[in-house]
DNA sequence: GTTCTTCTCCTTTTT
DNA sequence: GGAGAAGAAC
């Protein structure tokens, strides 16, 4: 037996070594899901199943394609060549970029980020009368993924599942967005699946030769995956079945981002004949860390089932902490003297993480970490290519490599400032689409015609000539010296050196960044590629740092010491769950809790507040529902006591639509029967005045006179505010305190 | 065309 | 409270 397999438990070796037809891996947290997959890849190399590039394994993230691959390597004791291993976005990109016409495109197309994406649907809005105020373009781009995540095209759109927005018109913004895309030879993230699918689908010879090549397929966070992936997959794996998928229905959080955990559920039924293996022995937390997930898990209906038990030898261990305190700023304070205590025990900084529910509550963190020199890093944010800097040397590149990008040409056009605004850009999306051409062999025409005025003229001539020298340099000397030449000559650095905010020397030093990760790629295409699909901002990643994130940043990571902060009705279970009907959001809100108790290996400090800082004010709060489902044997409750009569002795009776009544059962928060539930704290009552003056009601259809904007009629109303259509100045929306019955 | 002011919004965000 | 967008004023 070769001493790889030597090192697993009896239930991970059948899943590494059951090879053959399709296979479930139900991991529950710290069971050594990642240990499986990778020994099995190295299994299937090692006993000469397969090729390096006969196997397709599929991650999430950057981060866990770049881990198994190290692994896999390390096992083999040699870096592996032509692995078809990466992101589900990355390896659709790889898939269509080699068959691209098939799907309508050139094989060097783009890649567009967020704005990209806003920036072409919104004028495809306009053209269609719609009122971009009561149809935001984010709404529709959000409709238009949920199709995409859904592998729907807009022919397979059914008029009845396009009723949602704007009387059913997104189907044909839908489609005519699609076409855009086409015409400037750009994807956006969702097509990279969605196309490489239908693709699949309706090009069998192209399918019989990924059959014919790819023997073996490992899928892993298989909860995660949306319909789109499922079908890719299944397309991939129908011949050959050779299917392992390794997830965990507990762990679940990313349904509002078009996971679907039925495909987890459902893989029996999908792959007829399937075995599953459950991983159960938990090598990662002490027992009352995983009595309490166990016990809080247990709450949610509709689970696949798993008992995690504990695996390891010293597995006794500290009781997991509750702590109630007054209010947000004391929470942090706590949190920042337990740090303090630990790292005066010798423990390391990096083996410590703060998970909350919302990034808006890293802040106060932030603060009391400062404030006591205590180094930390935020994991998640803003990553490196989504900075705007970034972004814009990536759009002067793209401009310059394909003079076909509109919207790189667009987003650059004016930045820095050089006088061609929106009348000008106006200009050029006339000519452009007149003559059906891009924007910048428009501006050429325009000024060739001579068709501008003085300014707009030279500064667009200037322009021109520059990307005609870049292309030049870029063809010449390659891609690092034509970003530089670009920066310099096109005034952006300049743009960046006169700025004296405090931000600009660090976008001066991303760009250099820019620069030195660019040296690393051959050509430009390979790394535009790199920067839309992979490129992460790993600044402040070394060094002995207490770990800032979301939970659902921390899936995956583990530390000694966790806290979870904020575990309160409204916050965590967040009030948007809440308020949904039915149970399905609650209950990701508890995997969510799941997942961060499970994060901690010895030590886990879970707390809530009274009184918490929101926006300007403040509000109160009560214990989150998840802190009764934990075992009392497992738990030391402190503060909470104390908690319950402070809120007794300060509750107003100013009720706040906040948080509406069906946050609390009654029945589970006896307190939160007998108090209000939202009130400003900040006790010098500013809040009362406007609310007191709350005189006559005015109704709808009433006509109505307004100090500034004369008379009108009430259309509508909502809370202190009307809206009025006035007679002189048309719609409106005022405050009612300011007009008087006419 | 730029700059100042006002209004509005505020969960999570693997790629 | 504070960021970002839209509108008004320059």
């Amino acid at each position: 037996m070769s001493d790889y397999l030597a090192r697993l438990n009896p239930e991970q070796r059948l899943a590494v070594e059951t090879l053959d037809g399709p296979l479930l891996v139900l991991a529950g947290a710290g069971t050594g899901k990642t240990r499986v997959l990778t020994t099995r890849f190295a299994h299937i190399l090692l006993t000469k199943r397969a090729w390096p590039s006969q196997v397709l394994a599929v991650t999430f993230t950057n981060k866990a394609a770049r881990e198994m691959r190290e692994r896999v390597a390390a096992m083999l004791g040699t870096p592996v060549e032509g692995l078809w291993l990466g992101t589900f976005h990355a390896l659709g990109a790889r898939m269509l970029r080699r068959h691209a016409a098939l799907a309508g495109l050139q094989p060097g197309f783009s890649i567009l980020d967020t704005d990209d994406q806003l920036r072409l649907l919104k004028p495809l809005m306009q053209q269609a009368g719609l009122d971009l105020h009561r149809f935001p373009p984010p709404v529709l781009m959000g409709q238009i993924q949920r199709w995409k995540d859904r592998g729907l095209t807009p022919s397979r759109i059914t008029p009845a599942e396009d009723t949602d927005f704007a009387q059913g018109k997104a189907r044909a913004l839908y489609a005519a967005y699609q076409e855009r895309l086409a015409a400037v030879n750009a994807v956006d993230f969702g097509d990279l699946l969605l196309h490489t699918t239908e693709l699949l689908r309706t090009h069998s010879d192209v399918l019989a030769a990924y059959h014919r090549s790819l023997r073996y397929i490992l899928v892993d966070e298989y909860q995660d995956t949306n319909l789109v992936q499922y079908l890719w997959l299944r397309l991939l794996a129908q011949e050959h079945r050779n299917i392992c998928c390794v997830g965990d229905d507990d762990q679940s959080i990313y349904s509002w981002r078009g996971a679907e955990v039925e495909n987890i559920l459902r893989f029996e039924q999908d792959f007829p004949g399937a075995q599953v293996v459950r991983l159960e022995a938990n090598y990662r937390s002490t027992t009352p860390i995983l009595a309490a997930a166990a016990s809080l898990i247990a709450h949610n209906e509709g689970r696949l089932g798993k008992t995690l038990r504990a695996g390891r030898a010293e597995s006794d261990g500290e009781k997991v902490a509750v702590i109630g305190l007054r209010d947000s700023d004391e929470e942090a304070r706590m949190v920042g003297l337990r740090i303090e205590g630990l790292r005066s025990e010798g423990h390391s900084l990096a083996e410590i993480a703060i998970l909350v529910r919302a990034s808006f509550q890293t802040r106060a963190f932030e603060e009391r970490l400062i404030a006591w020199a205590i180094p930390y890093r935020v994991v998640g944010g803003l990553r490196f290519y989504e900075r705007a800097e970034i972004r814009d040397a990536i759009a002067y590149l793209r401009a310059t490599l394909r003079p076909g990008d509109d919207l790189a040409f667009e987003r650059i056009l004016n930045v820095p400032r050089r006088g061609l605004g929106d009348a000008a850009l106006r200009k050029l999306h006339e000519r452009a689409r007149a003559e059906e051409r891009p924007l910048a062999a428009a501006a050429e025409a325009l000024h060739d015609a001579g068709a501008l005025s003085g300014r707009v003229r030279e500064a667009l001539a200037s322009l021109l000539g520059g990307f005609a020298r870049w292309r030049a340099v870029l063809a010449r000397d390659g891609h690092v010296v034509a970003l530089k030449t670009i920066l310099d000559e096109s005034g952006y650095l300049e743009m960046l050196e006169k700025d004296r905010s405090p931000e600009a020397p660090g976008r001066i030093e991303n760009l250099r960044e820019l620069g030195r990760a660019m040296a690393e790629f051959e050509t430009l295409e390979g790394f535009l590629d790199h920067v839309s699909l992979v490129m992460e901002n790993d600044e402040n990643a070394a060094g002995d740092r207490v770990s800032l994130m979301t939970l659902h940043a921390a899936k995956g990571l583990e530390f000694d010491t966790v806290f979870l902060p904020g575990w309160e009705e409204g916050l965590f279970p967040h009030q948007r769950a809440l308020e949904e009907a039915g149970t399905k959001a609650l209950e990701e809100e508890r995997r969510l809790a799941y997942v961060g108790l499970t994060r901690a290996r010895t030590r886990a400090i879970v707390s809530h507040v009274g009184f918490r800082r929101f926006y300007s004010g403040w509000q109160n709060a009560f214990p989150s529902r998840f802190l009764d489902e934990l075992p009392a044997e497992a738990i030391t409750r402190s503060g909470a006591a104390l908690l319950e009569r402070e809120a007794a002795l300060t509750a107003a009776p100013v009720f706040s639509a906040a948080f509406p009544s069906s946050a609390f059962p009654s029945s589970a928060f006896p307190a939160a029967a007998r108090f209000p539930r939202v009130r400003d704290v900040p006790a010098e009552g500013q809040g009362e005045a406007r609310r007191q003056r709350r005189g006559t009601p005015i109704a709808v259809g009433a006509r109505v006179f307004h100090q500034k904007f004369g008379y009108g009629t009430v259309t509508g109303s909502d809370e202190d505010r009307l809206d009025i259509e006035f007679e002189k100045e048309g719609r409106k929306r005022v405050l009612d305190r300011f007009v008087e019955p006419a």
